[in-house]
RNA sequence: GGGCGUGUAGUUCAGUGGUAGAACGCUACGUUGACAUCGUAGAGGUCAUAAGUUCAAUUCUUAUCACGCCCA
């Protein structure tokens, strides 16, 4: 017979297809009252699937398939996130392409635009996870920008304003300068970059000294307001209370004492610029110093500025002061250093600390509940070592500024009257009678805040607000608090943390029990896949090459805590042959008419074979049960890819072979059966690893019919340890021991595996004797035996071996080169004298007698017992030999 | 500077206070009625280094070295 391949593209697509019409995903009461729930990490909405999104959405498939088949109402809740700055970036791009600018159109067009390129292409990235296998509820998509979603983010904002928990301040921020927005200081990321340090003098009042201070942003001296040194530096000290002239600009501040001036740093001396740097800022505050702003929003000198650098970039702003300071003779000397410098996550433009009136959440407050719940364990993290670097943030939280100064976004609930006084309401109309009482009967005209809120803001909400929050829906007292969050490392502190601190402040209970943290998806040298390196995989071109099945299990098996997964075609190709491997024994199978026609009876299960798998699959869906429980999703993988190709495939499906050829009707009916209901005990437990090959083949082998149930909706294994088929497992085990101990023989001697020999038991091996006759059948044709003989004959083509600590002879039909075998046995005995001699000598030693525990000083005993048997025998065939 | 992690076979990684494991790769042989996307057999390790605790350390502790990440 010939058998088809697997066609992944094919079955992919209409498995798919199916589970989703018929609405599988969806939860559905269970045999118990329990229930699961996952929260996706919603993509962005302009995101495209990569490795990361791969493996983390693979994690949680194995989690909710998994416990769908446990029995629990089971949800995965979807939906991706509104990204503010992304999005706008996407849909501003394409508009200039068309030649539409921004700003032409206005900020309500513009979002309409937001809306239709949303509704177009916004889907792309769940198309891409339906192709992964993701088993959310589809039909229960959500996005942090739909109506009831905002409605949750407006009154969460206006509550939390309401409790002071939200203010209104003129701060110094994150401002970037390229997107004209401030950021919080999460979006901000310090590199490493090359700088020059500059050494400028400054002119003492009434001296002919000057003092000498070190920056590397001289530009910044049109707001100095202050030459700071360290009250303990002596070189200084003197100086402090007079007035120094910024040279260039001309204009006279005071030298202070501040501890913030480094005496080993630079000169010791440093300009203040409490406008510009969150240092010089506090130190400003400290001394109460004037606040010099000389930026505009788009990184221009302002009015504040001299005269011919208004207007100027911040950078030509530099060159052109470093010039006349340099022609002045005032720039001393310029130092090549390394520093870090603020860069934007989005814009990868230079961060500028900006002052301006921005809305902030009190984070220190609302990180007070989050710490004990974490500290208590009512949420936990593995690796548990994430916990520490939670608290770590956590401790020293700081105020975490929410407005954007963008367009696509929740717009903040705050209104303005003419004089300034702002007001906090869900709606306008709230905010128009707030307004009336508060300007009696002066008429007066609102206008709405132009900002909109972080989005982060929106996606702290998401494990409530998706379940319909804050109205008190089923999904809500069903699902939330939601059983386990998968995530990425990188997030903790933007998403993880914050969603503790608003789903504990407005629920009565956090957000998440547990707290899965993955690693990074890297190439297979361990580097980081980037774009411009040119190394990034794409998991939608591996799908389309090996199915998504083998992706899947390959990520998965991956998976160790802690670890980065370097990921490697080499890898998926051999998980796709595993796959494959499945794929043929199912053929046998069928080739074999191997069917399941109705539930199996295990009490009437005979064969030793049967009993032996049967026991080795309960072990193994015990073992995979368990670890993926304990999130060690590689452990189970490689529990289940060990059962399936070497228990099942190499020995069972071998021993089945002379079943098969027997004329015991019983027995052959009872092998075709049992084989194939272990397969199906395979599918499942393969199904939250591999969904659509296991789903695919559950179809073929038709074991709907027996299971009532499609694969994604039967039940989890739960069969217990058969105690009375234990001695068939071992039986089976010594089995192939010998079998594999005359495989090695053979190819030892050089003989071709093919080739069959015959055997003879001696008398004095008398459990060996028994095993032999016990399963003849078997051991005959996997083993290649032709006849076992009763007497030995003592010739060149005879050998003896020792299997399960007893003797065996071999009998070939031609010569063989005893010679080899001789020199390979005196070898064993060599080892085998020195493991003796060595754990004599452990046994001599009377503290360890006296302190390990007995089991293990017997065990010792009992291995020196065995090995000097088993010394004794090799050296007798050794001898036989000569 | 503070914190976290990693170092085990050629490679990628499990693992354990008492006989060192897997996958891939490699070598030899093999197309036997499921499977060459395969089978059979095999080689390959001072468990980074040093000291300590212990009857016993690859495992626990400390230090060192190397690499990586986060925070300031």
């Amino acid at each position: 017979m010939d058998f088809k391949k697997y066609n992944h593209l094919k079955e992919e697509k209409k498995i798919s297809d199916y589970w989703i019409k018929k609405g599988c995903f969806k939860p559905r009461k269970g045999n118990n009252k329990k229930t699961f729930s996952i929260v996706i990490p919603p993509p962005n909405v302009t995101g495209r699937l990569h490795m990361g999104h791969a493996l983390n959405n693979s994690l949680q498939d194995v989690l909710v398939r998994f416990n769908r088949m446990m029995g629990k109402e089971t949800l995965w809740q979807p939906g991706t996130d509104h990204a503010g700055i992304a999005t706008q970036a996407v849909v501003e791009k394409n508009l200039e392409n068309k030649g539409i600018k921004k700003n032409d159109l206005g900020r309500e067009k513009f979002i309409k635009k937001v809306w239709e390129w949303k509704e177009e292409s916004g889907g792309i990235i769940l198309d891409q996870l339906k192709k992964l296998g993701c088993s959310c509820d589809w039909s229960k998509t959500r996005f942090t920008m739909d109506k009831d979603l905002s409605k949750a983010v407006i009154k969460v904002f206006v509550d939390l304003y309401n409790k002071k928990l939200i203010y209104k301040d003129k701060k110094l921020v994150n401002w970037d300068t390229k997107l004209q927005t401030a950021i919080s200081d999460l979006e901000v990321v310090q590199k490493d970059v090359q700088s020059q340090l500059y050494y400028i003098d400054y002119q003492i009042e009434g001296s002919e000294n000057k003092i000498t201070i070190a920056t590397t942003r001289p530009e910044t001296m049109m707001g100095d307001t202050a030459v700071a040194v360290n009250p303990k530096d002596e070189r200084y000290i003197s100086l402090v209370g007079k007035n120094v002239t910024i040279p260039i600009v001309n204009k006279n501040i005071k030298i202070i004492a501040d501890h913030y001036a480094d005496p080993e740093q630079g000169s010791g001396a440093v300009k203040i610029t409490p406008a510009h740097d969150f240092n010089d800022y506090e130190v400003g505050k400290r001394n109460k110093l004037e606040l010099i702003n000389i930026f505009e929003k788009s990184g221009k000198i302002n009015n504040n500025g001299i005269k011919e650098f208004i207007g100027l970039d911040r950078f030509e702003a530099r060159k052109l002061l470093l010039k006349k300071l340099k022609d002045a003779g005032n720039l001393v000397k310029v130092e090549n250093i390394k520093n870090k410098v603020p860069y934007g996550d989005r814009s990868n433009s230079i961060i500028e600390p900006l002052l301006t009136k921005q809305w902030f959440v009190d984070a220190k407050k609302l990180s007070q509940k989050p710490i004990k719940i974490v500290n208590k364990g009512n949420t936990t993290f593995f690796p548990n070592n994430w916990s520490k670097t939670f608290f770590q943030w956590m401790n020293n939280i700081e105020p975490w500024c929410i407005s954007r100064q963008i367009w696509w976004g929740h717009r903040i609930p705050a209104w303005y009257d003419e004089s300034g006084n702002v007001f906090v309401s869900e709606t306008e109309k709230e905010a128009q009678i707030l307004a009336k009482k508060k300007n009696k009967n002066k008429k007066f005209k609102l206008k709405q805040e132009t900002d909109v809120l972080d989005t982060w803001f929106s996606s702290a909400l998401w494990p409530f607000a998706t379940l319909g929050w804050p109205k008190k829906t089923k999904e809500l007292s069903k699902f939330y608090p939601t059983s386990v969050l998968v995530t990425g490392f990188d997030i903790i502190f933007f998403w993880v943390a914050r969603m503790l601190m608003m789903g504990n402040y407005f629920n009565k209970k956090t957000p998440f029990h547990k707290v899965y943290v993955h690693a990074l998806v890297r190439d297979e040298k361990g580097q980081k896949m980037s774009k411009s390196k040119g190394n990034v995989i794409d998991p939608l071109e591996l799908i389309k090459e090996y199915g998504a099945d083998s992706l899947r299990f390959t990520l998965i098996s991956m998976a160790s805590p802690g670890r980065d997964v370097k990921l490697s075609k080499n890898r998926v190709t051999g998980n796709r042959n595993f796959i494959t491997k499945i794929w043929s024994a199912n053929n046998f199978l069928e080739l074999n008419k191997c069917n399941l026609d109705k539930q199996i009876n295990l009490n009437s299960i005979k064969l030793p074979i049967n009993q032996w798998i049967f026991n080795e699959f309960i072990r193994t869906q015990n073992l995979v049960s368990k670890n993926i429980e304990i999130f060690r999703f590689d452990e189970a993988a490689k529990h289940v890819y060990q059962f399936v190709w070497h228990s099942y495939c190499d020995w069972y499906l071998e021993f089945l072979k002379p079943i098969f050829n027997s004329k015991n009707k019983i027995d052959v009916k009872e092998a075709k059966t049992f084989c194939s209901f272990i397969m199906a005990n395979i599918l499942k437990i393969l199904h939250p690893f591999i969904p659509f090959f296991t789903e695919s083949v559950w179809a073929k082998n038709k074991y709907k019919d027996i299971f009532m149930d499609d694969l994604i909706s039967s039940s989890w294994p739960n069969y217990k340890i058969q105690k009375k088929f234990n001695k068939s497992q071992n039986d089976i085990n010594d089995v192939i021991e010998l079998i594999s101990n005359i495989r090695s023989t053979k190819a030892e001697l050089k003989i071709v595996p093919k080739l069959f020999c015959d055997i003879s038991v001696p008398r004095k091996s008398v459990k060996l004797k028994k095993l032999i006759e016990a399963n003849l059948k078997l051991i005959k044709q996997v083993g290649r035996i032709n006849s076992v003989i009763d007497t030995k004959i003592n010739d060149k083509n005879s050998i003896d071996i020792l299997v399960l600590k007893e003797t065996l002879s071999l009998r070939f039909n031609e010569d063989i080169n005893l010679g080899s075998q001789k020199e390979r046995i005196l070898q064993k005995i060599e080892t085998i004298n020195k493991q003796i001699s060595v754990l004599n000598n452990k046994l001599k030693n009377k503290a360890y007698v006296m302190n390990a525990p007995k089991e293990i000083v017997q065990n010792d005993k009992n291995l020196i017992e065995e090995l000097t048997i088993e010394d004794v025998k090799l050296r007798s065939i050794v001898s036989s030999i000569n």
